[in-house]
Formats: C-alpha cells, structure tokens, sequence
DNA sequence: TTGTATGCGTTATCAC
DNA sequence: GTGATAACGCATACAA
C-alpha cells in the first residue's frame, strides 16, 4: 500500500500510480481517457483514484498542457441590476463553453482596472470583459487600444461590454446596444402621446459613452418630428435615486414648465417618481415619466414603468461567445445588440393645457 | 537581441534573461522583489521586461511556489438581489487577502454543485463559498459533511453562507445571520402595534432553513406575547413576486380574517402590495405589510417597506474572512450575524375593528 | 550579488 | 498497451 498522504497534501499522479501499481503515464490515460488503456487496468486506477480521493491538479495541467479556460470578468460592483445581469450572461457563456469564470470589481477606480487586467494577463484568461460604460476621451481610447494589443499578444482577448469601439485595427470584441436608438423610440412615443416639453434627466456626464448616446436619441426624436429639443435639464451626476429625486425636486422649485420626463436609467426615475408624489403631482395623468434599462424595479414601482428594454445578460453572452468563438485572424469585432420599448403605466396622454 | 515572440506565445523568463544579459533566476528574484540585486542588473532586468511587454505565468508560478490564492463562490444565480450583496462581499474581501475570486452558478441544480465543488477543487481554491439556503435534509447534511472533508484534505475549506452547520467534527466555516431573532422582532412590533391575525407568507417550503428559521421567530413571538400563532397561510413555494402576488388574492378570495401581512422576503412583499392595491386595499390604513431583507427594492416600493435589514455584504466578508484567517487546527467554525427592524412606511397600528 | 541545479504535477514524445 | 523521459515556467537550495 502507498503512503497515505497527509491532511493539507494533496496525493499525486505518483501516489495513484504507486498504489495501482502502474506508471504515472498510464494514470494520466485513463484520467484523460483519450488513449486506449486495457480495461483491467483502468479499473484498478479508477479504484486507486477513489480510495485515495484523488483529484488532478489544475494548475500542473494547465502548464503541461494547453491553455487555461478561464474568462475574466471586470466590472464596477456585482450590486447595480445591470452589471449583475451581465454578469450571470457572462458566467453562463463561459460555463456553456467549458471556461471558469473569474470576477473582479473596479469600484470606478481607474488605476484598479489596470491592475486588474495586468492580474488577469498573469492568469492566462482567455478574455477579459469589461464592463460599464467608459468615458470617451482620447486617453482612455489610446489606453484601451495598448492594453488590447497587449492582451492579444499574450493569446488573450479585451471584450468591451457596453463601451464604444476602439478602431477596426485594434484587436477587441465590442458588443453595445443601441442606447441611441432605443432612446429614440421612446421618445418618439412621448411625442406621439402628445408631449412636446420633455425633460432628458441625465446630463451632466458628457463623455459617458451610454448617457451621450441615450442624449443622442432624444434630441434626433425631437429633430425628426421638427421639434426642438429642450436643452436637457437636472443634473443628475450620480445616477442613483437620490440625485434623480433632487433634481426632480429642483426642477419643480424652479417652476420648470414641462409634461414629461425621460429619466437617463430606471434607477433615476425611481427617484422621480418620489419627487413628483410628493410633490403631489399624479403619474401619469398629470406628468408622464419614462425610464431606461428595464430592471426588473421597473414592475415594482407604482406605477409601473414605461421603459426600454435591454437583454443584458445575452449582452454578456454575446461578448463572451464571440470572443471566443471569433476568426483567429480577426481584428476588430463589433456588435450592436438591439432594444425596445416596453408600455406600462407611467406616461400616458398629454394632460389638459388648463392643468398647469 | 534575444527574439521577439510572436504573438500568441508569451515571453518567459527565459526571454527576458536572455535579453538583459542574466539568468533566469535574477530576473526572478527582481519580479519578485524579494532577494538582494544590484540595482544596475534590477534596471536591466525591469528595462527587457518593459520591452517584451512581460507578464509572469500565474499557472506557472503556483506550480513551482506555494498555494494559488483563489476563493470560489458558489451561487444559484447572480442576479438575485441578495446573492449578488453576499458575492460583493465575497469578492470584497478576497481581493483584500490578495486573493482571485471565481465564481459559478449552480441555478438549483445540486449535481452541478457537486460537479462545482470538485472542479475548485481541482483549482485549488483555498475556500468554496456555498451560498443561499440548504434544505436540512439527512442527505444533504451527510453530502455536505463528505464534501467538507475531502476539500480539508486538499487544503481547501468549505464556507456555507445562510446554510446550518453540520457539526462540531466536520471541517467548514458556517457564517449565517439570525432569521429566528429577525422574525421574532418585526413580529414583535406587529403584535405592539395591535395586530392579533397576521399572516405568514412564506410556508410550502419545509426543510429550507432560512424560511425555517423565519417562520420559528414568527411562532416564536406570538407565544411569548401569549397569543396563538395563526397557523402560516398562503404557499409561495417560488419566493418570487408572482407567487405573493396570488397568495395574496387567493388570500383575500378566500376571506380570510387578518390584518397584516409578514412576507417571508421582500420580493414577496413586493408580489402582496400590488395585490393588496388591486383589491383596493390601503397599506398601511387598512393592512399592514412587513418584509424581510432590507434589499433595495424595499426603499422604492409604495409605501416604502418596514422589513428586516440583513448586512448581505458583510455576509460574505465575514465569511471569506473566517475561511482564511482560522486557527489551522480549527474544526467546525459558527458565526452568527445579528439583524435589526428597519420602520418604514408599511406597517401602522392596528385599524379600527369597524372597518373590516 | 549572481548563477546552477533541481523540483513542482502534469502531459507529450518517444521507445518498448 | 505500457513505461521512461523530457518538457512546461517558475522558485528555491545550494554554490560560487
């Protein structure tokens, strides 16, 4: 009988080989089972294996063999309804496809994120995703571009989840969904409903790639039916419900004159719709709010609310499959996943013009 | 000058020894920082790593050092509101340790945790984090134990999150918070502020502790104060917002007799307000509404809701803590969270016996 | 201060 | 079918 390892070490392909009387090649067969072994003697590995409770060591693995199978995931926090939706996508592609799936949190921390990508270079990921909207400027553009070319170097793969395109020669997958479009369809249903004052509530943040585009939509909804876009209103910087119901707050003090508002997330017009209860105003008889993302607080909030819906978990999926299952030769990859409006509760008709 | 590597294969230390002219365990010794060299021979070291754009194999170096600093975290999805707190907290306080964090979903599925469980592992993870409420079966009490065993043999620890502990003998670290101490305080309040026939939404799901827990703090309560508990109502087997939702008008369909409602989680509470309005029924006037967990969500409902407050995060925390930093000789580890009432708005005194 | 030799646990390449 | 042996990339013990 072999040694009986002791508690805290692991037994060896040595030990199972020792104890089933065969070589440490023919025990790492029969665990791969992609080579002919005699049947008698994969049966007494196999009952070496389990007496000794024998478990194959990733990491030696990992070095001897191929690659690794891990995807990373990079994210702010796992607690914002988007970021946790993304997240189940990207573990759920990842597990689909044999990988493990490591998750780090940035906390919006820049300086963390480097860190985090250079930690996830070192563990050979095969891709690393980030997510969240970053900001547009040109530093981040250049960063980003030499840490996809450092990853790619290193057999690795950037997926930017939500985030803008860095260029058709730079070597990362790029999968966003259509904030502007989406943005322009609600809007386009405000106006169709009647209202002509609508406020954005989200500026504030120029530069953030998934504010500006929602922007975007907004005012080319105005455009299009030859209206003029309010300038957007409320500077809501932190996006939570907090800075949502401050600026509704504001916003009424001020005796801003307006019918509807396009909250910038769902989040936001949570807090909107507290402001205006208290403020004893009736949604959506009186004022009409619209939201982004739809999470699921959206069919919690009274009323429920009239959103545009975003699939974030196939958002993650998606990154995931095509970074990798992509062309080994491909550079840049790209993709625009679509949106839709979802009609609840929360904006209706144009009230009377006697009204207010 | 030493080759360049071509993309997809990484410099080794090899490379970078042979490009600044030492050998392969200087290079070594400067990546690690801890060993006397000469600050000329570190600066041509550091100088061939910046040009090859070198990065050390994580894989490579476990292999050869010491253990691999990573914890595992297993969850049933991420999405869930609680689940994603305890997972920031789980990955909180790895990277404090300085460790990486994978994370799986088992999505219920108690075959996939097996199959989790051994593939970390394989990993060598040096915690696996179980999260979310185990039935208390005999089964599950025997598998856990085994499962406990085998990791301590590999020199991993088993961690169970808001699971019961499985023995004074069996190697795991049980973090869990008080759900019989919640229960029994909102209960409490409850009762203080009149209520006689409050319904417990929550049974159908005997064996599961958390609810277990919860519904003993609410029987708990009534004898203490000298009442009979009402036996508990309303199967919500699924825990979503559907299923308070129809418990609650099954309830009311049935003319049933109460005057509150205590919801197992907050997400069932969420299900009963909305029933409760439909029915044209005023919370708190004319029914009183509490909950359990304190997850956002509580704050964004109307009204807001009175409800347990569990520190989800520090769930994690604590647990990633314990798992790491015990005695090595420690066996069974038991902690205990404490909750608190959280008043808010959805539970008043008792209404006036005329009106119902 | 630096270099050489060896080992970590596994897989791949040869030989038998 | 099976076994010995050399990698894989890094860290450590030992020498110099």
């Amino acid at each position: 009988m072999a040694r009986q390892p002791a508690s805290g070490d692991r037994p060896t392909v040595k030990d199972v080989a020792a104890s089933s009387g065969v070589s440490a090649t023919t025990v790492s067969r029969v665990l791969a089972g992609n080579y002919p072994v005699s049947t008698a003697t994969r049966a007494r590995v196999m009952k070496a294996v389990r007496e000794l409770d024998y478990v194959i060591n990733a990491q030696a693995r990992a070095l001897g063999g191929g690659g690794t199978k891990t995807v990373a995931f990079i994210v702010h926090d796992l607690v914002g309804p988007s970021f946790a939706y993304v997240g189940q996508g990207v573990e759920q592609q990842a597990t689909a496809e044999g990988r493990l799936c490591l998750v780090c949190t940035t906390h919006g921390d820049p300086e963390r994120e480097l860190e985090l990508i250079e930690l996830m270079r070192e563990q050979q990921a095969e891709a690393v995703v980030l997510v969240g909207g970053g900001t547009n400027s040109r530093t981040y553009l250049e960063r980003m571009t030499q840490i996809a070319r450092a990853l790619d170097k290193s057999g690795s793969r950037l997926v930017l989840c939500g985030r803008p395109p860095l260029g058709p020669d730079v070597p990362a997958t790029v999968v966003e969904y259509d904030n502007e479009g989406g943005a322009y369809a609600i809007t386009s249903y405000l106006i169709s409903l009647g209202h002509r004052d609508i406020v954005f509530m989200g500026a504030g943040e120029p530069g953030h790639t998934t504010i500006d585009g929602r922007l975007r939509g907004f005012e080319r909804a105005h455009q299009a039916h030859q209206l003029s876009a309010p300038s957007q209103q409320a500077v809501a910087i932190t996006f939570d419900r907090q800075s949502g119901y401050r600026a509704t707050r504001d916003l009424l003090a001020a005796g801003r004159k307006f019918t509807a508002i396009f909250a910038a997330t769902d989040v936001v017009a949570s807090g909107v719709l507290v402001a205006l209860r208290e403020a004893g105003l009736r949604v959506p008889e009186d004022i009409s709010v619209v939201g982004y993302d739809d999470i699921p607080l959206a069919t919690d909030l009274t009323p429920m609310l009239t959103t545009v819906h975003v699939d974030y978990e196939e958002l993650g999926r998606t990154a995931v499959r095509h970074a990798l299952n992509r062309d080994r030769h491909a550079m840049s990859q790209h993709t625009v996943m679509g949106v839709h409006v979802v009609i609840r509760d929360s904006a209706g008709p144009l009230p009377k013009p006697a009204r207010r």
